[in-house]
DNA sequence: CTGTTAGCGCTTTCAA
DNA sequence: TTGAAAGCGCTAACAG
């Protein structure tokens, strides 16, 4: 493999000591004779050189690279809240990167273990698991940490969400408003999760007792029960609203909804729910469902991170909620 | 900020020398005490001892943190490559990390520069541009590299890619045999794409003059443009196939060509495509479309890129193909 | 089987 | 405005 100039390299080609390169480098050049920076630039583009960010590590304690740690880089809320997160740092001279707990949560303890090296300058999570415990433990003790689009009880970081509820409530309220008096909410298991519980808090508020769970499950035969069962209750009650907490069973439903007749226009069955991407959109044009602002949430935790990397503390553990649209 | 143990608290901890402690923690514990070792093993877990990366890198010269540089982060096609990269990086004591060109050839050059710093030991690329100068430029000269999914022209770097003009010339030829000769291809610009040339190659291989281009262009103004000329298309050659080079593009249009009855059940016309996800089957169950194996192609190439980090040279630049499903 | 020692490439006082 | 020199935490000869 080729070899790399050094400092050293640079020093002696400038005539000058490493000190002073490295005071260039540092943007110490205020206090420098313009004839030395000149002949420092001309030595550094000349042979090339690349300043070792381990040697800088090692004694500055410090490192540009901050990781994101997203529940599953699959998931389009997940990779925009890292764009965002990507264009705060880009801008700030850092180096971001995403990692993935891939939906499961011991790999998240093991990816977030991972960071326990004094590589990374700070870290982005969005939490999978609600163990502090095992957080605490895992969670590098040096470096400034932000969660994310979920919230871990009695968490000491500071989070930014979605303003779950409210967007919930809100979206409830219009379809009651259109005389839907019956709701059937789509979602996985609620248990321990602080994004659906809210979520199915802001409907409740709402719809009060009229409020039917329907948990589709992982694989294709639940799914299939769930989808009947879904259809009989719908007959049942003679129409409603169809919630779903997560784009995904909006997708999986939606189309299937619709061609099987169960929802048409100007009838007394709508659809509605979290969606993320403009699919929903291709599948049914107008529909009307709530959308998040992953880009803007990676951006709002990128900026506290920024601000603890900084000043060199952890930031204070407020939670930020971010506003969807509906 | 907590003060971390370094290896010399270990040591003396311990009662022995940095140096065997470093022997432990590289697992070269065959020539040692087994007192000693057990010695070391609780000095480290009491100290809760984590060797500092930095110090590592800074006199091996070698880093266990590789770089998957995705096209889009965005795309599923992306994200699966980098599942599947980072399954075996794992196992292989490495930690995989993702970063994002956001289909922006400018952005993709300045990701990877950033990477020139000698703290990744090994990247992974999806590549946007075909401009091997410019790749050159700012691709890390001393750590190996392997190129995914697209080719880069004379490239010196080994590539995975799928077996885009087998499986496009195979899909072609089943519609073929259902009795369709006409084709209208979906696809964005292809120049200087090897993917596309590639696909659109298969398909000419069986269709031969009888191949129209539709471009839908980037915004919803070129879209319906596109998709209104496809419908005339259609009308006039009395149906054909719709085959659209890319997922983006099989969602875009097969709602609205179901929706707007120019495919139906039984009918002259029909659609398929590359697709990654499960999506388009939800849309219309039991179409038939090519699906390509993202996960796999990320295995080969983090399975070459190992090959050249132990090795400690740049892997051969082999094409491997990784064979679609149709 | 284990310790001593000399750096890796950089930053940062302290002096000049 | 610049340089000399110490040392960050670790590895790898070389000795013993």
């Amino acid at each position: 493999m080729v070899s790399v100039a050094t400092m050293r390299d640079v020093a002696s080609e400038a005539g000058v000591s490493t000190a002073t390169i490295s005071r260039y480098l540092n943007g110490k050049t205020n206090h420098m004779s313009s004839a030395t920076a000149k002949r420092v630039t001309e030595a550094i583009k000349k042979l090339n050189y690349v300043p070792n960010e381990s040697a800088r590590q090692l004694i500055t304690k410090q490192s540009r690279l901050v990781a994101v740690v997203a529940a599953d880089v699959d998931d389009y809320f997940s990779t925009e809240i890292f764009k965002g997160v990507n264009s705060v740092l880009k801008k700030n001279n850092f180096i971001a990167v995403l990692m993935d707990s891939d939906s499961d949560e011991q790999r998240e303890l093991g990816t977030l273990s991972s960071l326990n090296q004094q590589m990374f300058g700070g870290v982005i999570i969005q939490p999978l698991s609600n163990d502090l415990k095992a957080f605490k433990k895992v969670i590098p003790q040096n470096i400034p940490v932000v969660m994310l689009d979920r919230q871990v009880e009695n968490s000491p970081w500071p989070s930014v969400v979605t303003n779950n509820y409210t967007i919930s409530k809100k979206a409830a309220q219009y379809f009651k408003d259109q005389g839907l008096n019956h709701v059937f909410v789509i979602t996985n298991n609620v248990k321990n999760v602080s994004t659906r519980e809210e979520r199915l808090s802001g409907i409740k508020a709402v719809f009060h007792e009229n409020v039917q769970i329907i948990e589709p499950g992982d694989n294709e035969d639940s799914f299939n029960v769930a989808y009947e069962k879904l259809k009989r209750s719908v007959a049942a009650t003679h129409g409603g609203l169809i919630f779903a907490l997560k784009e995904r069973w909006l997708l999986k439903f939606l189309p299937k909804l619709i061609r099987d007749g169960v929802i048409r226009k100007s009838d007394g069955v709508h659809m509605t729910g979290f969606s993320d991407t403009s699919l929903t959109d291709n599948i049914d044009p107008g529909i009307k469902v709530i959308n998040q602002d992953p880009y803007q949430i990676g951006v709002s935790a990128a900026q506290i991170l920024i601000e603890g990397v900084e000043s060199a503390t952890q930031p204070i553990a407020k939670k930020i909620e971010i506003p969807a649209q509906f």
